[in-house]
DNA sequence: GGCTAGCACTCAAAGGAGGAGAGTGCTAAA
DNA sequence: TTTAGCACTCTCCTCCTTTGAGTGCTAGCC
């Protein structure tokens, strides 16, 4: 592909994600300034709709980028893309309160990024396995329930009801508390230690609650819902309606409500150490394919712990959605490390 | 209005909430099966209008009921309306398992019910103030940050961060846990003791951090925002699309990102003793106009502690949406008498 | 007095015709 | 290689007509 090919994809796709009409030859040849006239363009364009980057939705529209064409746009901005001030202050803005639990924390990041690219955002809350154990409570609500608090040195707070077995139980619940927190303070929720076979556990009165809180915790790690993820702005998802929008977007809304879907969607992002974008059939998920998916991770120290990821319509504005997603998650990488660190 | 404007009014409102078009007296003659003639169905129509029960979108349209209508039928169908056998199973297996914590049992709460009304439903937690403090935990996160646990007799665990003044508040931390324990357990957060001038408090070096704790739970109870809301199948609302529903519904989504939105929302229903209908016009809201809302409190012992209630068109099918709202909401009441008696 | 058959009337919705406009591809010439 | 010119295509808009559902009114019947 040759320079004025990529110069008019490169504009066809802006002009498209700016309009959202389908783009021709005149007002490109106006808006290029390349001194070429409209018959050359239109020699171009049909090359290129040749080529697979872009497609008329009738013979006498104009063109509209495929899948492949925004894949090249988006590859072309690299890097390139800059964040307004004012953007980066209201980021800025939002991570300078210092005294705020994780949470809340990530809910506003979430909602403060929807609002600034016009689209759903998604943060994943960082996984429980990689949070040391700070301290472990055991507590009685009633004869036969208790509750296991657990608090992690990021100030995550998790709860799990079990059942108490006897009445003994309950009277030796603050030795297995001590106990369990002389053995678990400090060490990794995904190194948890098998105690079952601690000397120390045969001098408690009912070992085996120990051992069943220990299975609890387990248990807890085992499930996937544990991970947390904060939806904000999914409202924006219905400004791009069209004919069939209506259908997709309730589709993917309904999944919406299940975390499960969430987390499967995300699930590719998780593992990557950098900025990803999937565009409509990119996605491994066929309820994604009209969506664009702009996602990256952040961090506590040299660790990733989650992800910060916005979803929209594939027209979405890559040029401003990549530096925020990209900038934000910074932010919060840095805040998160001053505040564990 | 005599019996047979009841019965007619009745059948309108039946037949429009089922096909959600208007209805005319022709297609009404037949289903009543009164031996009346369209054209006596047309006078009692017309009389009908008049009094401002229904309205016809145009001259030559069917009849469509006012507010005023719905609120006619609700009150006739007062206490006269019964949940299929199915749909009370399955509320009930939902509260059969008994060792699930309460957040959780909420949200399932709210899912169950959007998706047995095909409305979205909104559970409101507990309030925190009618909780009694089971345990509090003081725990340190970093040299200058301490996180607050408070952990309720109903098994709610609400956490708040805040700032150690100093390097001995660090040191003095479990004493003061161990003060506040004793001052505070058992009692209600709403009769929450100033300890300002309690004399014990002199034994310790740091009695300022103890005074700073309890001004934090004050905090916490005058901040709305922990009273929690558990939203379900918002997307149901999506279904009911017409011209200008995309508007409304946007509108109202919006809205529903915020959680003071729709406590404010239900605050009168929140007051309410029993269940309460509110249709269109009837809500004091102006996003709500053309929505109806169906709420009703629950309750722990005699105490009235949540509200579990639906939210969907005008047109929502009140024969069951109530049914289902008043039999969840005394299913939830029964199970948490159950967790927490 | 209440009910009903009949009829004229109204209006939304659906369908079709025609014109405008945007945009294309192709051809031939510069 | 580029471009001007032209025929062509197809959507969109508007206008018009037809269809059908439904009404209100009137006059006559029980």
């Amino acid at each position: 592909m040759d320079k004025r090919k990529h110069k008019i994809l490169k504009a066809v796709v802006h002009r498209y994600i700016m309009t959202g009409s389908p783009v021709g030859s005149r007002s490109l040849a106006e808006s290029l300034n390349l001194g070429i006239s409209p018959a050359t363009i239109r020699n171009e364009l049909s090359k290129l709709e040749g080529m697979g980057y872009l497609y008329q939705p009738h013979v006498s529209a104009g063109r509209v980028p495929t899948d492949m064409g925004y894949r090249f746009y988006v590859d072309s901005l690299a890097g390139r893309t800059r964040l307004r001030e004012e953007e980066k202050k209201a980021i800025l803005t939002l991570f300078s309160n210092k005294t705020r639990e994780l949470e809340n924390m990530l809910q506003e990041t979430s909602t403060l990024l929807s609002r600034l690219t016009s689209a759903a955002a998604l943060v994943i809350a960082p996984r429980l396995r990689r949070n040391t154990i700070r301290h472990l409570d055991l507590v009685i609500l009633s004869d036969e329930l208790a509750l296991l608090v657990i608090i992690t040195d990021t100030g995550r707070v998790e709860k799990k009801p079990f059942k108490l077995e006897s009445k003994e139980e309950a009277e030796e619940i603050e030795k297995v508390q001590a106990f369990l927190n002389q053995h678990l303070q400090g060490r990794g929720l995904d190194e948890l230690v098998d105690v079952g076979d601690d000397e120390d556990l045969e001098t408690l009165k009912t070992p085996q609650l120990a051992v069943r809180v220990i299975a609890e915790i387990r248990d807890m790690l085992s499930h996937d819902e544990y991970e947390k993820v904060f939806v904000g702005g999914t409202v924006n998802l219905l400004r791009y309606l069209d004919d069939e929008g209506v259908k997709r977007i309730e589709n993917l809304l309904q999944h919406f409500e299940e975390q499960y879907f969430i987390l499967n969607m995300l699930s590719e992002t998780l593992r990557s150490k950098e900025l990803v974008v999937r565009i409509g059939d990119e996605n491994l998920f066929k309820e994604l394919q009209y969506f664009s998916l702009v996602a990256t991770p952040y961090t506590i120290g040299e660790e990733m712990v989650g992800t910060v990821s916005v979803l929209g319509p594939t027209r979405m504005n890559y040029a401003r959605v990549i530096p925020t997603v990209d900038f934000i998650a910074k932010s919060l990488s840095r805040t998160l490390e001053m505040l564990t660190g």
